[in-house]
DNA sequence: CAGTCTATGTTGACAGTGTCAAGTGCGGAT
DNA sequence: ATCCGCACTTGACACTGTCAACATAGACTG
């Protein structure tokens, strides 16, 4: 008895947001227009969401979640190696965002969201947490000794973010960002 | 006689938009207040700038061109090494970003500006090449023989982008960008 | 079981937005 | 002197987010 109108508003609201974010973006994402999808009034999701801004962060909250396991699986598809791992990881951060551009732009959309949301903090430190254990693990192998994780991970979190935005901003058309990660990801984070 | 009001209402339009942008935000930035400060009817601006695209892509290409010259103006700021001059641009990058935040962040919003503009895409192309003709410069001086031109300055240019994207998105709180530059830069782009 | 209260929606209003069509007036060219 | 076109204004339209006022049904309390 969980279905739409009885049940869980809220549920069916973010699946018709999250449809206008897919579909159309989120500058088309209209709270009226989520409501109208979802069969109710244009006032009815202030009443689960007191803001526009709290349906989007409860959106970007979900999304940093299929981010986290997207990351986990490209670096457990990797094999054993803690810098092939790695190097998975990374991949795997752009491919996220590639595959759903208009969700993680939502994603780090500071302005749009609550930065200060308890489930999207939450969602957001786990999602570090894989990048950040990857680059402990590597580091074990003997990835630049001499900087500290923190640094590294930083790093590393940098030039995944600049891959993906990017290639998002249409900024690396006619580029292949895959083969790119290939010769630059050894090449930049690699052991000497 | 270039006063306001008659001569360059399209100059009054850009120099009040510039100060609501960096006042407020670009989300904040509305044609109907910049025509208000620049004391015009509110359907003035669609005149000059037949959009509100128009007249943020207008806005961004003036930021491409401040920007050009930050990115000079740092690396001729680092000496005569090249991989010096390299890194300043690097850091210039980040620091032109974080030193203009609404700018920054207009320049790269591509659902808001129109790429096809002529003004825009040269402004962009001319900033860019300041970043490819030190990637160049320093190849020559050892810096990753084994990479083309392109896949490094690829590279550097998204590793500068995401230091940017990511603080001005307040995800480096706590972190010193300058000296996370400081050590990721050698570290990551320098000859073996 | 009766009565109240709260969670969940609805309706209507308001100020604000971008865009468009139509009007106005002035400067300069013919 | 007249005409024309540019620069700008006025007014309208559909759309937005938010808020206050209202309805209603279910649960909880006495």
């Amino acid at each position: 008895m969980s279905d739409y109108h009885h049940g869980n508003l809220p549920r069916a609201l973010l699946d018709a947001a999250l449809l206008v974010l897919s579909e159309q973006g989120v500058a088309a994402l209209s709270l009226r227009e989520v409501a109208r999808r979802a069969g109710v009034s244009h006032a009815a999701p202030a009443h689960h969401f007191k803001d526009k801004t709290g349906l989007l962060t409860a959106l970007a909250a979900e999304g940093f979640e299929k981010f986290r396991l997207a990351l986990e699986a490209g670096r457990d598809a990797a094999g054993d190696q803690a810098l092939a791992r790695f190097a998975a990881t990374g991949s795997a951060y752009v491919r996220f965002a590639i595959e759903h551009p208009q969700h993680f732009e939502l994603m780090f959309r500071h302005e749009l969201i609550d930065l200060t949301n308890p489930a999207l903090m939450e969602s957001g430190r786990c999602a570090y947490d894989v990048l950040l254990h990857a680059v402990e693990a590597a580091q074990k192998e003997g990835l630049a000794p001499h900087l500290s994780v923190d640094v590294i991970a930083t790093g590393a979190w940098a030039f995944g973010h600049g891959m993906a935005s990017l290639w998002l901003g249409g900024n690396l058309r006619g580029r292949d960002w895959q083969e790119d990660m290939n010769q630059l990801f050894p090449a930049l984070f690699s052991p000497r």
